[in-house]
This record gives structure tokens, sequence and C-alpha cells, in this order.
DNA sequence: TCCATATTTCGAGAAATATAGAAATATAGC
DNA sequence: GCTATATTTCTATATTTCTCGAAATATGGA
């Protein structure tokens, strides 16, 4: 079970909106990920500054990375993800259940929007 | 739906302990909320510190206030809780329906562990 | 009106964060 | 070994954020 201290250091890490923007491209790119190149290219930032960027992800826990030949492929950690989301939503069980209903039915329904996703 | 700025300025308002704190005490407070003193008693900080934080989360959409005599009750925002939660994982689907799956099943079972919510 | 309670605003100093240029490191191919 | 590509680290500066004490504002009751 995640910690508050994990949360804030996940939340942080998000809270930028070049971050947001990467982590939101990962989570397209699912588990093949993406080149530090490539994201930098889709996102037009420089080399140094994503590269900072991906070490505050990574360092939150949010993403990892693996060398491929000369490039560095980042994809985003789902568990990590799905730790966030609970950790944000557990509590607004514990006062009254009828208001969390509608929200997790709402996270729910956005998430399965975009396609047909069980 | 949620813009990007918008996601980031809740989740700056998020990522940081006392605020996170805060956020998480009025989620259990439910609509009756909280009084700001209250708030300051149970979470320890001074006044004017939480008076920032409260300032901070109003402006960010977690949460909104009313006066009842001298106090002043805070409460947590639920539709901006489940936009935020929507916005974060409303891209895990476009790319591969297979891995957000078990993300939103996760959400929603760490959602209705403390209790029989539906 | 005067006083007590409840909360917010103001102002300043300290600490953390963001960005970019330049240099350094790692890998691949010749 | 040499060169090109890919990414990271170093260093400095600019900016933002955090926290607190002190003062100000708002409400209720005597």
């Amino acid at each position: 079970m995640m910690e508050q201290t994990d949360a804030v250091a996940a939340l942080s890490a998000l809270a930028h909106a070049g971050r947001l923007e990467v982590f939101r491209l990962l989570v397209k790119a699912g588990h093949a990920g993406m080149a530090a190149g490539k994201i930098a290219e889709a996102t037009g930032t420089l080399p140094n500054t994503l590269s900072a960027s991906l070490n505050i992800l990574t360092h939150a826990g949010l993403i990892h990375s693996r060398r491929e030949g000369r490039s560095v492929i980042y994809s985003a950690d789902f568990e990590a993800m799905s730790g966030l989301l609970t950790f944000l939503m557990e509590d607004c069980c514990s006062g009254e259940p009828a208001i969390c209903g509608p929200v997790a039915d709402l996270a729910r329904a956005g998430t399965c929007a975009t396609e047909g996703c069980a």
C-alpha cells in the first residue's frame, strides 16, 4: 500500500505541464514505451530539460527505462499509476459510501470512454 | 472535460503533505465538511499556514467553503475529484485497452475495500 | 459598543524548483 | 581508434513556493 510520502512524490512529479505531458504520452505508448529522443521530439523540449523530467518521474516511481542500443526507452509504470489512484480514492469510501460510488463510476466511465475496454 | 492546466493546478495543490492531508480529511468528512479551526486542530497546523493551504486547494477547485456563524466550513468537491481521476485515467485506454482494465479495477477495488459500497 | 473567537491577509526570509548552455558519457558502426 | 548519434550530468541563474509572526477582518454575544 502506498504511503503518503510516495503519493506526494508522485503528485509532485505530475504537477508540472511538461512532465504530465510526458507521462500521458508514455501511458498512451503502453508497454512498448518510447525513446527519450522521440519524447523530446513529440513534446518539443530540449534534451537536457527532458532528461531532468524523466529523472524526476523515474524517482517518483511512475516510469522506468531500459536501454536499447543507443536509445533509452521509457515506459509508464502502470502498477504505480493504479497505486496512486487507489491511494487518492481509498478514503473516499470511509465516510459516506453514497458519495464515493459516483466518483468511482465516473473514473471508470472516463477510463473506458475512449474505446470498448471492459 | 478537464484541461491540462486545471489538472496541473489540482495536482500541484495535492503535491504537498499538509494539503494532501487536509484534502483527505475533507474527503472523509463528506458533504458535512469541517470547520477551518477543526482542521487546524486535527492536523496540528498554524491557522495562517492552514489558511494558505485551504486557499490553494480552493483555487485549484478541489474544495469549497461556506460560512456558518463564526466558522468557515470547508468540504471536498467530489466532482472535481472525479474529474481529476478521469483525466488521469482517460488516456490509459487509448493505446492498449488490455493494460487499462486492471488499473481501473484496482482503483475501483481500492475505493470499495474500506466498506461495502457498491 | 466592547470583547472574545475564528479566520484571513500581509510581508519577509529560507528553501526548493525550473530552465538552459556547455560539457561529459555511452553506444554503434566504420 | 575515430566519428556520429543519443542521453545525461554539471553549473548557474531565475523563479516559485513554503512557513511564520504580526496585523487585519469578520462574526457573535454581553
